[in-house]
DNA sequence: GCCGACATGTAATGGGTTACATGATTTA
DNA sequence: TAAATCATGTAACCCATTACATGTCGGC
Protein backbone atom coordinates (compact mmCIF):
# COMPACT_ATOMS: atom_id res chain seq x y z
CA UNK A 1 0.00 0.00 0.00
CA UNK A 2 2.82 2.61 -1.30
CA UNK A 3 -0.06 5.04 -2.37
CA UNK A 4 -1.12 5.47 1.15
CA UNK A 5 2.61 6.97 2.24
CA UNK A 6 2.34 9.11 -1.06
CA UNK A 7 -0.91 10.37 0.06
CA UNK A 8 0.24 11.18 3.38
CA UNK A 9 3.50 12.89 1.99
CA UNK A 10 1.60 14.89 -0.25
CA UNK A 11 -0.32 15.66 3.00
CA UNK A 12 2.58 16.68 4.75
CA UNK A 13 3.12 19.67 3.08
CA UNK A 14 -0.34 21.44 2.80
CA UNK A 15 -4.00 20.23 2.92
CA UNK A 16 -5.11 18.84 0.37
CA UNK A 17 -8.75 17.68 -1.00
CA UNK A 18 -9.17 13.95 -2.76
CA UNK A 19 -9.16 15.75 -6.05
CA UNK A 20 -6.01 18.16 -5.60
CA UNK A 21 -4.64 14.59 -4.75
CA UNK A 22 -6.04 13.01 -7.70
CA UNK A 23 -4.57 15.40 -10.06
CA UNK A 24 -1.15 16.05 -8.52
CA UNK A 25 -1.08 11.86 -9.49
CA UNK A 26 -2.15 12.51 -12.82
CA UNK A 27 -0.27 15.17 -13.99
CA UNK A 28 2.88 14.18 -12.27
CA UNK A 29 5.58 12.37 -15.22
CA UNK A 30 7.34 10.56 -12.39
CA UNK A 31 5.03 9.11 -9.79
CA UNK A 32 3.41 5.92 -11.89
CA UNK A 33 -0.17 6.03 -10.62
CA UNK A 34 -3.15 6.62 -13.05
CA UNK A 35 -4.66 9.48 -10.75
CA UNK A 36 -7.65 7.26 -10.56
CA UNK A 37 -10.42 8.16 -8.07
CA UNK A 38 -11.12 4.79 -6.58
CA UNK A 39 -7.93 4.39 -5.03
CA UNK A 40 -7.31 7.99 -3.75
CA UNK A 41 -11.37 8.30 -2.24
CA UNK A 42 -10.79 4.87 -0.37
CA UNK A 43 -7.42 5.36 0.88
CA UNK A 44 -8.82 9.20 2.05
CA UNK A 45 -11.91 7.46 3.85
CA UNK A 46 -9.23 4.75 5.38
CA UNK A 47 -6.53 7.00 6.32
CA UNK A 48 -9.06 9.20 8.03
CA UNK A 49 -10.61 6.18 9.71
CA UNK A 50 -7.21 5.28 10.85
CA UNK A 51 -7.02 9.11 12.53
CA UNK A 52 -3.67 9.53 10.35
CA UNK A 53 -5.78 12.81 8.59
CA UNK A 54 -8.41 14.85 9.53
CA UNK A 55 -11.26 15.78 7.26
CA UNK A 56 -12.67 19.28 7.18
CA UNK A 57 -15.59 20.07 4.38
CA UNK A 58 -15.65 23.36 2.62
CA UNK A 59 -18.86 24.78 1.49
CA UNK A 60 -18.36 26.64 -1.72
CA UNK A 61 -21.41 28.47 -3.69
CA UNK A 62 -20.12 28.11 -7.12
CA UNK A 63 -18.56 24.78 -6.84
CA UNK A 64 -19.43 21.48 -5.14
CA UNK A 65 -18.09 21.52 -1.66
CA UNK A 66 -14.53 20.38 -0.97
CA UNK A 67 -13.63 17.68 1.64
CA UNK A 68 -9.91 18.68 2.96
CA UNK A 69 -7.85 16.49 4.71
CA UNK A 70 -4.94 17.30 7.16
CA UNK A 71 -2.44 15.01 8.24
CA UNK A 72 -2.51 14.37 12.11
CA UNK A 73 1.02 13.67 14.20
CA UNK A 74 0.25 10.02 14.09
CA UNK A 75 0.17 10.15 10.27
CA UNK A 76 3.07 12.34 10.90
CA UNK A 77 5.02 9.32 12.88
CA UNK A 78 3.01 6.60 10.09
CA UNK A 79 4.84 8.39 7.33
CA UNK A 80 7.92 9.01 9.18
CA UNK A 81 8.25 5.09 9.83
CA UNK A 82 7.67 4.05 6.65
CA UNK A 83 10.47 6.79 5.17
CA UNK A 84 12.68 4.46 7.29
CA UNK A 85 11.55 1.04 6.03
CA UNK A 86 14.18 -0.58 3.97
CA UNK A 87 14.18 0.23 0.73
CA UNK A 88 12.93 -1.93 -2.10
CA UNK A 89 14.24 -2.15 -5.79
CA UNK A 90 12.81 -0.78 -8.63
CA UNK A 91 10.32 -2.93 -10.54
CA UNK A 92 11.07 -2.13 -14.38
CA UNK A 93 8.06 -2.99 -15.97
CA UNK A 94 9.28 -2.54 -20.10
CA UNK A 95 7.03 -3.67 -22.52
CA UNK A 96 9.44 -2.73 -25.62
CA UNK A 97 12.28 -4.90 -24.21
CA UNK A 98 9.89 -8.00 -23.95
CA UNK A 99 8.91 -7.56 -27.82
CA UNK A 100 12.84 -6.85 -28.99
CA UNK A 101 13.92 -10.31 -27.24
CA UNK A 102 11.70 -11.74 -29.83
CA UNK A 103 12.03 -8.81 -32.41
CA UNK A 104 15.12 -11.16 -34.47
CA UNK A 105 11.87 -12.42 -35.92
CA UNK A 106 9.97 -9.41 -37.96
CA UNK A 107 11.46 -7.82 -41.36
CA UNK A 108 13.89 -4.87 -40.90
CA UNK A 109 11.45 -2.18 -41.75
CA UNK A 110 8.67 -3.38 -38.70
CA UNK A 111 12.09 -3.98 -36.63
CA UNK A 112 12.38 -0.37 -37.65
CA UNK A 113 9.44 1.12 -37.26
CA UNK A 114 9.49 -0.34 -33.71
CA UNK A 115 12.65 1.32 -32.68
CA UNK A 116 11.52 4.50 -33.94
CA UNK A 117 8.26 4.48 -31.98
CA UNK A 118 9.78 3.38 -29.14
CA UNK A 119 11.96 6.57 -29.98
CA UNK A 120 9.38 8.69 -30.08
CA UNK A 121 7.69 7.96 -27.47
CA UNK A 122 10.54 8.51 -25.22
CA UNK A 123 10.95 11.95 -26.75
CA UNK A 124 7.48 13.14 -25.80
CA UNK A 125 7.72 11.67 -22.38
CA UNK A 126 11.16 13.78 -21.73
CA UNK A 127 9.69 16.64 -23.38
CA UNK A 128 6.77 16.32 -20.48
CA UNK A 129 9.05 16.23 -17.76
CA UNK A 130 10.79 18.75 -18.50
CA UNK A 131 8.00 20.69 -18.85
CA UNK A 132 6.85 19.64 -15.95
CA UNK A 133 10.38 20.23 -14.57
CA UNK A 134 9.71 24.54 -15.88
CA UNK A 135 5.98 24.51 -13.86
CA UNK A 136 7.04 23.34 -10.77
CA UNK A 137 9.92 25.75 -10.81
CA UNK A 138 8.40 28.57 -10.05
CA UNK A 139 6.34 27.22 -7.05
CA UNK A 140 8.45 24.80 -5.42
CA UNK A 141 11.29 28.22 -5.37
CA UNK A 142 10.12 28.83 -1.57
CA UNK A 143 8.62 25.45 -0.78
CA UNK A 144 10.31 23.58 1.77
CA UNK A 145 13.70 23.75 3.45
CA UNK A 146 17.12 23.36 0.94
CA UNK A 147 17.68 19.73 1.48
CA UNK A 148 14.21 18.87 0.32
CA UNK A 149 15.04 21.02 -2.74
CA UNK A 150 17.53 19.45 -3.76
CA UNK A 151 16.74 16.10 -3.31
CA UNK A 152 13.39 16.82 -5.53
CA UNK A 153 15.58 18.24 -8.02
CA UNK A 154 18.45 15.32 -8.29
CA UNK A 155 15.22 13.05 -8.58
CA UNK A 156 13.99 14.90 -11.48
CA UNK A 157 17.46 15.02 -12.94
CA UNK A 158 17.74 11.25 -12.37
CA UNK A 159 14.52 10.67 -14.43
CA UNK A 160 15.24 12.68 -17.17
CA UNK A 161 18.83 10.54 -17.40
CA UNK A 162 17.03 7.51 -17.11
CA UNK A 163 14.71 8.65 -19.76
CA UNK A 164 17.96 9.91 -21.77
CA UNK A 165 20.00 6.80 -21.92
CA UNK A 166 17.13 4.61 -22.78
CA UNK A 167 16.97 6.98 -26.11
CA UNK A 168 20.65 6.50 -26.36
CA UNK A 169 20.90 2.92 -26.34
CA UNK A 170 18.01 2.21 -28.83
CA UNK A 171 19.74 4.80 -31.12
CA UNK A 172 23.03 2.95 -30.88
CA UNK A 173 21.31 -0.53 -31.45
CA UNK A 174 19.54 1.22 -34.60
CA UNK A 175 23.05 2.32 -35.65
CA UNK A 176 24.40 -1.42 -34.94
CA UNK A 177 21.57 -3.86 -36.60
CA UNK A 178 19.96 -2.20 -39.08
CA UNK B 1 -2.10 -9.52 -21.26
CA UNK B 2 1.65 -9.17 -21.99
CA UNK B 3 2.88 -12.81 -20.26
CA UNK B 4 1.03 -14.47 -22.67
CA UNK B 5 3.37 -13.10 -25.58
CA UNK B 6 5.82 -13.89 -23.56
CA UNK B 7 4.86 -17.87 -23.25
CA UNK B 8 5.09 -17.53 -26.46
CA UNK B 9 7.73 -16.46 -27.13
CA UNK B 10 9.80 -18.61 -25.37
CA UNK B 11 7.84 -21.19 -26.87
CA UNK B 12 8.69 -19.81 -29.94
CA UNK B 13 12.18 -21.62 -29.50
CA UNK B 14 11.68 -24.51 -28.07
CA UNK B 15 8.67 -26.51 -26.59
CA UNK B 16 8.42 -26.53 -22.71
CA UNK B 17 6.26 -27.30 -19.83
CA UNK B 18 4.50 -25.24 -17.86
CA UNK B 19 7.19 -26.32 -14.97
CA UNK B 20 9.93 -24.83 -17.45
CA UNK B 21 8.09 -21.67 -18.00
CA UNK B 22 8.04 -21.24 -13.87
CA UNK B 23 11.44 -21.92 -13.63
CA UNK B 24 12.16 -19.12 -16.69
CA UNK B 25 10.57 -16.80 -15.26
CA UNK B 26 11.11 -16.94 -11.62
CA UNK B 27 15.03 -17.10 -12.29
CA UNK B 28 14.95 -13.94 -15.10
CA UNK B 29 16.71 -10.95 -13.45
CA UNK B 30 15.44 -8.80 -16.52
CA UNK B 31 11.61 -10.13 -16.49
CA UNK B 32 9.51 -8.69 -13.44
CA UNK B 33 7.73 -11.81 -13.33
CA UNK B 34 7.48 -13.64 -9.81
CA UNK B 35 7.30 -16.86 -11.65
CA UNK B 36 3.69 -18.01 -9.87
CA UNK B 37 2.09 -21.09 -10.93
CA UNK B 38 -1.26 -19.49 -10.82
CA UNK B 39 -0.79 -17.41 -14.19
CA UNK B 40 0.89 -19.61 -16.12
CA UNK B 41 -0.86 -22.73 -15.55
CA UNK B 42 -3.98 -20.69 -16.35
CA UNK B 43 -2.55 -19.10 -19.20
CA UNK B 44 -1.31 -22.37 -20.95
CA UNK B 45 -5.16 -23.38 -20.93
CA UNK B 46 -6.22 -20.63 -22.76
CA UNK B 47 -3.20 -20.48 -25.02
CA UNK B 48 -4.16 -24.19 -25.85
CA UNK B 49 -8.12 -23.43 -26.10
CA UNK B 50 -7.06 -20.52 -28.46
CA UNK B 51 -5.41 -22.63 -30.70
CA UNK B 52 -1.95 -21.39 -30.04
CA UNK B 53 -0.07 -23.89 -28.83
CA UNK B 54 -0.55 -27.76 -28.60
CA UNK B 55 -0.43 -29.75 -25.49
CA UNK B 56 1.79 -33.40 -25.26
CA UNK B 57 1.54 -35.82 -21.99
CA UNK B 58 4.89 -37.29 -21.68
CA UNK B 59 4.72 -39.67 -18.49
CA UNK B 60 7.63 -40.33 -16.90
CA UNK B 61 8.49 -42.63 -14.43
CA UNK B 62 10.61 -41.59 -11.96
CA UNK B 63 8.68 -38.45 -11.76
CA UNK B 64 5.14 -36.71 -12.47
CA UNK B 65 3.91 -36.64 -16.14
CA UNK B 66 5.16 -33.33 -17.61
CA UNK B 67 2.49 -31.54 -20.11
CA UNK B 68 5.10 -30.25 -22.83
CA UNK B 69 3.76 -27.16 -24.93
CA UNK B 70 4.40 -26.14 -28.86
CA UNK B 71 3.94 -23.64 -30.44
CA UNK B 72 1.21 -23.74 -33.46
CA UNK B 73 0.93 -21.85 -36.37
CA UNK B 74 -1.60 -19.47 -35.34
CA UNK B 75 0.62 -18.43 -32.44
CA UNK B 76 3.38 -17.59 -34.16
CA UNK B 77 1.41 -15.46 -36.21
CA UNK B 78 -0.05 -14.05 -32.68
CA UNK B 79 3.07 -13.30 -31.30
CA UNK B 80 4.27 -11.73 -34.54
CA UNK B 81 1.02 -9.65 -34.48
CA UNK B 82 2.10 -8.26 -31.00
CA UNK B 83 5.39 -8.02 -31.99
CA UNK B 84 4.02 -5.17 -34.66
CA UNK B 85 2.08 -3.65 -31.88
CA UNK B 86 3.36 0.28 -30.95
CA UNK B 87 5.39 -0.10 -27.76
CA UNK B 88 4.70 1.07 -24.58
CA UNK B 89 6.72 3.47 -22.25
CA UNK B 90 8.32 1.01 -19.66
CA UNK B 91 6.54 1.55 -16.12
CA UNK B 92 9.13 1.96 -13.46
CA UNK B 93 7.83 1.95 -10.18
CA UNK B 94 10.30 2.66 -7.40
CA UNK B 95 9.38 2.85 -4.40
CA UNK B 96 12.48 4.09 -2.81
CA UNK B 97 12.31 7.30 -5.09
CA UNK B 98 9.07 8.58 -3.12
CA UNK B 99 10.70 7.76 0.20
CA UNK B 100 13.33 9.88 -1.35
CA UNK B 101 10.42 12.60 -2.08
CA UNK B 102 9.98 12.88 1.48
CA UNK B 103 13.41 11.96 3.50
CA UNK B 104 14.23 15.53 4.32
CA UNK B 105 11.90 14.51 7.03
CA UNK B 106 14.74 12.28 8.09
CA UNK B 107 17.86 12.71 10.27
CA UNK B 108 21.00 12.41 8.88
CA UNK B 109 21.37 8.92 10.42
CA UNK B 110 18.33 7.57 8.92
CA UNK B 111 19.16 9.33 5.70
CA UNK B 112 22.43 7.30 5.23
CA UNK B 113 21.00 4.39 6.39
CA UNK B 114 18.09 4.42 3.24
CA UNK B 115 20.90 5.55 0.79
CA UNK B 116 22.98 2.29 2.11
CA UNK B 117 20.40 0.02 1.63
CA UNK B 118 19.46 0.79 -1.87
CA UNK B 119 22.92 0.62 -2.84
CA UNK B 120 23.45 -2.61 -1.41
CA UNK B 121 20.55 -3.97 -3.06
CA UNK B 122 21.44 -2.29 -6.44
CA UNK B 123 25.00 -4.06 -5.91
CA UNK B 124 23.19 -7.51 -5.36
CA UNK B 125 20.74 -7.02 -8.23
CA UNK B 126 23.93 -5.91 -10.35
CA UNK B 127 25.62 -9.20 -9.28
CA UNK B 128 22.50 -11.36 -10.25
CA UNK B 129 22.01 -10.14 -13.93
CA UNK B 130 25.93 -10.61 -14.09
CA UNK B 131 25.86 -14.40 -13.12
CA UNK B 132 22.92 -14.85 -14.89
CA UNK B 133 24.99 -13.83 -17.76
CA UNK B 134 27.59 -15.94 -17.15
CA UNK B 135 24.67 -19.04 -16.99
CA UNK B 136 23.13 -18.12 -20.29
CA UNK B 137 26.48 -17.10 -22.18
CA UNK B 138 27.03 -21.23 -22.52
CA UNK B 139 23.61 -22.01 -23.58
CA UNK B 140 22.62 -19.33 -25.76
CA UNK B 141 26.21 -19.75 -27.64
CA UNK B 142 24.63 -21.73 -30.34
CA UNK B 143 21.10 -20.67 -29.75
CA UNK B 144 19.09 -18.73 -32.31
CA UNK B 145 20.11 -16.39 -35.33
CA UNK B 146 22.95 -13.75 -34.46
CA UNK B 147 20.83 -10.91 -34.52
CA UNK B 148 19.16 -12.66 -31.87
CA UNK B 149 21.85 -13.29 -30.16
CA UNK B 150 22.99 -8.96 -30.27
CA UNK B 151 19.67 -7.71 -29.23
CA UNK B 152 19.91 -10.43 -26.48
CA UNK B 153 23.24 -9.08 -25.20
CA UNK B 154 22.07 -5.73 -25.66
CA UNK B 155 19.40 -6.12 -23.66
CA UNK B 156 21.42 -7.54 -21.08
CA UNK B 157 23.90 -4.80 -21.45
CA UNK B 158 20.79 -2.29 -20.82
CA UNK B 159 19.76 -3.80 -17.76
CA UNK B 160 23.34 -3.74 -15.98
CA UNK B 161 23.60 -0.05 -17.60
CA UNK B 162 20.28 0.75 -15.53
CA UNK B 163 21.56 -0.44 -12.14
CA UNK B 164 24.99 1.16 -12.82
CA UNK B 165 23.35 4.77 -13.07
CA UNK B 166 21.13 3.95 -10.31
CA UNK B 167 24.09 2.90 -8.22
CA UNK B 168 26.30 5.78 -9.73
CA UNK B 169 23.35 8.35 -9.16
CA UNK B 170 22.46 7.56 -5.14
CA UNK B 171 26.86 7.77 -4.37
CA UNK B 172 26.54 11.20 -6.03
CA UNK B 173 23.64 11.67 -3.85
CA UNK B 174 25.12 10.61 -0.99
CA UNK B 175 28.37 12.98 -1.30
CA UNK B 176 26.29 15.56 -1.78
CA UNK B 177 23.78 15.49 0.91
CA UNK B 178 26.02 13.99 3.73
C1' DG C 1 12.54 -38.50 8.79
C1' DC C 2 12.70 -34.11 6.70
C1' DC C 3 13.88 -31.22 2.86
C1' DG C 4 14.25 -30.01 -1.82
C1' DA C 5 13.31 -30.96 -6.76
C1' DC C 6 9.85 -32.39 -9.88
C1' DA C 7 5.12 -31.32 -11.63
C1' DT C 8 0.38 -29.51 -11.80
C1' DG C 9 -2.98 -26.94 -10.12
C1' DT C 10 -6.65 -23.94 -6.86
C1' DA C 11 -8.04 -20.22 -3.48
C1' DA C 12 -7.76 -15.92 -1.55
C1' DT C 13 -6.27 -11.46 -1.70
C1' DG C 14 -4.24 -7.17 -3.15
C1' DG C 15 -3.45 -3.50 -6.13
C1' DG C 16 -4.53 -0.94 -9.95
C1' DT C 17 -7.28 0.41 -14.11
C1' DT C 18 -11.32 1.93 -16.91
C1' DA C 19 -15.79 3.10 -17.05
C1' DC C 20 -19.76 4.78 -14.98
C1' DA C 21 -22.86 8.02 -12.05
C1' DT C 22 -24.15 12.61 -10.40
C1' DG C 23 -24.56 17.44 -10.66
C1' DA C 24 -23.18 22.33 -10.88
C1' DT C 25 -20.73 26.02 -13.46
C1' DT C 26 -17.91 28.04 -17.02
C1' DT C 27 -16.15 28.35 -21.73
C1' DA C 28 -16.01 27.69 -26.83
C1' DT D 1 -25.29 23.22 -27.25
C1' DA D 2 -21.44 20.62 -26.42
C1' DA D 3 -17.31 20.41 -23.83
C1' DA D 4 -14.43 20.94 -19.97
C1' DT D 5 -13.54 21.89 -15.01
C1' DC D 6 -14.84 21.19 -10.34
C1' DA D 7 -15.85 17.52 -6.92
C1' DT D 8 -17.06 13.06 -4.95
C1' DG D 9 -17.86 8.55 -5.33
C1' DT D 10 -19.24 3.28 -7.07
C1' DA D 11 -18.93 -0.97 -10.05
C1' DA D 12 -16.62 -4.11 -12.68
C1' DC D 13 -12.65 -5.96 -14.08
C1' DC D 14 -7.75 -7.38 -14.81
C1' DC D 15 -3.39 -8.58 -13.50
C1' DA D 16 -0.27 -10.37 -10.24
C1' DT D 17 1.11 -12.20 -5.81
C1' DT D 18 1.25 -15.39 -1.82
C1' DA D 19 -0.30 -19.32 0.15
C1' DC D 20 -2.24 -23.66 -0.13
C1' DA D 21 -3.04 -28.61 -1.95
C1' DT D 22 -1.35 -33.03 -3.82
C1' DG D 23 1.94 -36.63 -4.79
C1' DT D 24 6.59 -38.96 -6.01
C1' DC D 25 11.46 -39.47 -5.72
C1' DG D 26 16.25 -38.87 -4.11
C1' DG D 27 19.67 -37.23 -0.81
C1' DC D 28 21.36 -36.01 3.87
Amino acid sequence: MVIQYAILGLLSRQPLAGYDLKKLFAEAETLYWSGNSNQIYRMLVKLHKDNFVTQEVHQQEDAPARKVYTITQAGKEALLTWLQTPPELPQVRNHFMLQLTWASQLNDADLEKLLTLYEEELRVKQMMIREQLQRDKGLAENLGNSRSRLLESRITERWLDYYAHELAWVQDLRQEIL
